[in-house]
DNA sequence: ATGCGATGGTACC
DNA sequence: TGGTACCCCTCGCA
C-alpha cells in the first residue's frame, strides 16, 4: 500500500536469550530474525543456580496449555526431576547450598509452578489465561496468530462487502465534489525529533494541534492543566493549571477564533479559554451543588462543535447529551439520553461532510449514529455493536463515509460506509490496546492528511523486545487491510504512549506518553554519530520542570526523581528559566536504557 | 532495590 | 439495582 523511503526501526532481535524462552518460542508459527542480545541482567540469570529449574518449569507451562488437568502433575514431576538434577549437580560441584524457589507463584493466576512477568525485555504470559492480545484461549501472546510484527504484519482482517447501491450513488456524488489530487506518498514520522519531558505533573490525556500555527501543540492532563507548547521554539511553553481541576477529556478550537478553545473535563464543566491570556469562562457546570458522592457527580467526556450551527455538544458519564449555544452560553433543551442510562458516553463526533450526522460511543458497548435535527432518546439511525466498552468512534475526516472505532476488546473496527450495511463492521483488526485504569484510554485516530481514509495511528499496550529493551510502539495501521505500516519507537521512551495525533498539514506525529510530549518527524538518513546524536538530544529535549539531571539508565526521559520540580506549587503561566535550560545542556545523557525490569 | 497507591470496568451475587 | 471482588505487560514516588 504505502511505501516509505525511510527505514523503519526493525525489531530484529526478538528471540529470547534464555534457553527456557527459546523453548517456548519454538512453538511459534512466526519465525524471526535470530539475534542474541545479552544484557547484563540476563547473563546473570543464566549463570544463576536455579536455571535448570526454570527450564523445566517453562516446559510445564507449555504442557499446561494443552492439557490443563495434567498440568499440576507435570509441574510436580518436573520440579522433582529438577530437584534431583540440582542434588546431583550440587554433589558434583560441591557448591554452596542452593535455594530452589519452589514457592514461585504466578502473579496472574496465583498458581504455583510457573511465573508470569518480564524476563529481561520479554514478557511471559500466564498460560492459564486467554491470550492477552486476542483474548482467545488456547495460546499465549507469543504464539498468537494476530501478533503484530513488521516482518509479517497482522493477519489481514476479513473484509466484508457492506456497500449498498445507495452508497455507490453517494460515493459518486461526493467524489465529484472533492478536488482531485494525486495520492500523496505516505511518509511516516518515525524519528524522534524533540520532546517536552515531564511537561505536565500528571499524565497527558489529550492533545490538539493549533489550527493555523503548525508548531503549536495543546495538551491536557489528568489534573486539569492545559499545556501550550511550540516545539520549534523549544522553550516557548505555557501551562494554565486552574481552568479545570481534574481530567481534561477533550480540547477543540473555536472555528471562528483561533485563540479560543473549548475544553471539557471530568469536573463536569465546559470551559471557553483564550490561550493567549489564559482567561477562561465556564459554559456549563453539571455539578453546581458540588460533591455529593460518585452517584451524582457528572463528568464530561465527549465533545464536538457543530460547524453549521453555533452549538457545543457534550456528553456525560450518565449517558446524556447536552447542547450548549455558543452565542448565548446557555443550554438548549433538556439533556438527551443517547446511551444506556448510567453509562458513560466516551466520545462524540460530527460528520465532517454531513454536519447533521453525529456519532457517539459509550460504555454500553455501542457506537451510535444520530441525526442532530431530530435528536431524541432512542432515535438513533444505527447502533454499532461492540464486544466491550468503545473508547472512541470517528467518522473519516474527508468524506465522512467511514467509521473507525477503538474498543476495549482489543479490536479496531472499521465500517466502510455509513450508507452501507452497518450490522457488523467491514473489518475487525486485532490490536493490543487494553484498558488499564492507570492509562489514558487508547484511541485509533485517522491521519487527517490521508485522502484515501485508510491510515490510522494508535499506541500499543503490549510491549515488544527491541534490542533487549521492552518498548511500547506507536502503530500506524492501514485500516483497509489491517496491516501494520510502521511501529514507531525510541529506545529512550519506555513508557506506553496512549495519546497520539497526526498533524493535519505536516508529516508530524505528536505523542503524549505519561507526563511527556514527544514530536516525531520522518527519518532523514544521515550518518549521525553518537556524539552528534547526543548533542541533538541535548539541544532538542527540555524538561518540563526545567531541571537538569543525569541519566538513571532508564533513558533520559523516564527518570522519576522530583528534584527542582516547580510544578504543583500553584501559579500560572510557568516557563522554564534560562538557568534551567543551561543546566540541562551541561548534563549528558550517557546511559542508554538497556533493560526494563 | 522494593513496595505502594491511585482507582475504571465488569462479572457476579 | 447496589455492593463487591477481581482484573492486573502502569508509573512514579517514598
Amino acid at each position: 500500500m504505502f511505501s516509505s523511503p525511510f527505514q523503519f526501526p526493525l525489531p530484529n532481535s526478538r528471540l529470547p536469550t534464555t534457553p527456557s524462552l527459546s523453548l517456548s518460542l519454538t512453538m511459534a508459527p512466526v519465525t524471526r530474525k535470530a539475534r542474541f542480545v545479552h544484557t547484563k541482567r540476563e547473563e546473570e540469570e543464566e549463570s544463576s543456580d536455579d536455571e535448570p529449574v526454570e527450564e523445566e518449569q517453562e516446559q510445564g507451562e507449555t504442557d499446561g496449555e494443552d492439557e490443563e488437568d495434567e498440568e499440576e502433575e507435570t509441574i510436580k514431576e518436573s520440579t522433582r526431576s529438577s530437584l534431583e538434577k540440582e542434588e546431583k549437580s550440587s554433589k558434583e560441584k560441591k557448591k554452596e547450598p542452593i535455594t530452589i524457589s519452589l514457592k514461585k507463584v504466578c502473579k496472574v493466576c496465583k498458581r504455583k509452578g510457573h511465573e508470569a512477568g518480564f524476563k529481561g525485555a520479554i514478557y511471559i504470559d500466564c498460560p492459564m489465561k486467554p491470550c492477552f492480545l486476542c483474548k482467545k484461549p488456547g495460546h499465549t501472546t507469543m504464539t498468537c496468530p494476530h501478533r503484530v510484527t513488521m516482518e509479517h504484519g497482522v493477519i489481514p482482517a476479513q473484509k466484508r462487502s457492506t456497500r449498498t447501491s445507495l452508497d455507490y450513488v453517494f460515493q459518486r456524488e461526493l467524489k465529484a465534489k472533492l478536488p482531485y489530487t494525486a495520492k500523496p506518498k505516505f511518509v511516516i514520522p518515525n524519528q524522534l525529533e524533540c520532546g517536552n519531558v515531564r511537561f505536565h505533573i500528571r499524565r497527558i490525556t489529550c492533545l490538539e494541534f493549533h489550527p493555523t500555527n503548525d508548531n503549536v501543540i495543546l495538551s491536557g492532563d489528568k489534573k486539569g492543566a492545559l499545556g501550550i507548547w511550540d516545539y520549534v521554539k523549544l522553550h516557548e511553553k505555557t501551562v494554565y493549571d486552574s481552568i479545570h481541576n481534574c481530567i481534561v477529556n477533550n480540547i477543540k478550537f473555536d472555528f471562528k477564533n483561533e485563540d479560543k478553545i473549548y475544553m471539557v473535563s471530568s469536573d463536569g464543566t465546559v470551559s471557553y479559554t483564550d490561550i493567549v491570556t489564559g482567561i477562561s469562562s465556564s459554559l456549563l457546570d453539571l455539578n453546581p451543588n458540588g460533591w455529593n458522592g460518585p452517584n451524582t457527580w457528572h463528568m464530561i467526556y465527549g465533545m464536538d462543535l457543530s460547524s453549521e450551527k453555533s452549538l457545543v455538544l457534550v456528553a456525560d458519564n450518565f449517558g446524556y447529551l447536552y447542547m450548549v449555544d455558543k452565542c448565548s452560553n446557555k443550554m438548549i433543551g433538556k439533556p438527551i439520553l443517547l446511551h444506556k442510562k448510567g453509562s458513560k458516553i466516551t466520545g462524540l463526533h460530527f460528520n465532517p461532510a454531513r454536519p447533521d450526522l453525529l456519532l457517539s460511543c459509550g460504555n454500553d458497548h455501542f457506537a451510535r449514529i444520530w441525526d442532530v435535527r431530530q435528536l431524541e432518546s432512542g432515535s438513533s439511525l444505527a447502533d454499532l455493536a461492540h464486544g466491550r466498552v468503545v473508547n472512541s468512534a470517528y467518522f473519516s475526516l474527508a468524506s465522512g463515509t467511514k467509521i473507525l472505532t477503538t474498543c476495549q476488546d482489543n479490536r479496531i473496527r472499521v465500517w466502510d460506509s455509513v450508507f452501507g450495511n452497518l450490522e457488523s463492521p467491514s473489518r475487525e483488526i486485532v490490536h493490543s490496546h487494553d484498558f488499564n485504569r492507570h492509562l489514558t484510554p487508547f484511541r485509533a485516530e485517522w491521519d487527517p492528511k490521508d485522502e484515501t481514509e485508510t491510515v490510522a495511528v494508535i499506541g500499543r499496550y503490549i510491549s515488544e523486545n527491541f534490542d533487549g529493551i521492552a518498548l511500547h510502539p506507536i502503530d500506524i495501521i492501514d485500516t483497509g487491510t489491517g496491516s501494520l505500516l510502521a511501529e514507531i519507537t525510541d529506545p529512550d521512551i519506555t513508557t506506553i504512549s496512549p495519546v497520539n495525533k497526526l498533524h493535519p498539514r505536516a508529516d508530524i506525529l505528536v505523542t503524549g506518553s505519561s507526563r511527556s510530549v514527544f514530536v516525531w518527524k520522518p527519518r532523514v538518513d544521515t550518518e549521525e554519530t553518537q556524539s552528534e546524536q547526543l548533542k541533538r538530544k541535548q539541544r532538542e529535549f527540555i524538561y518540563g520542570s526545567g531541571s537538569g539531571r543525569k541519566s538513571n539508565g532508564k533513558g533520559p526521559y523516564n527518570d522519576s526523581s522530583e528534584e527542582d520540580d516547580d510544578f504543583g506549587k500553584g501559579g500560572k503561566n510557568k516557563k522554564v528559566s534560562k538557568k534551567a535550560e543551561t543546566k540541562f545542556k551541561h548534563n549528558t545523557t550517557k546511559g542508554k536504557g538497556k533493560s526494563k525490569k
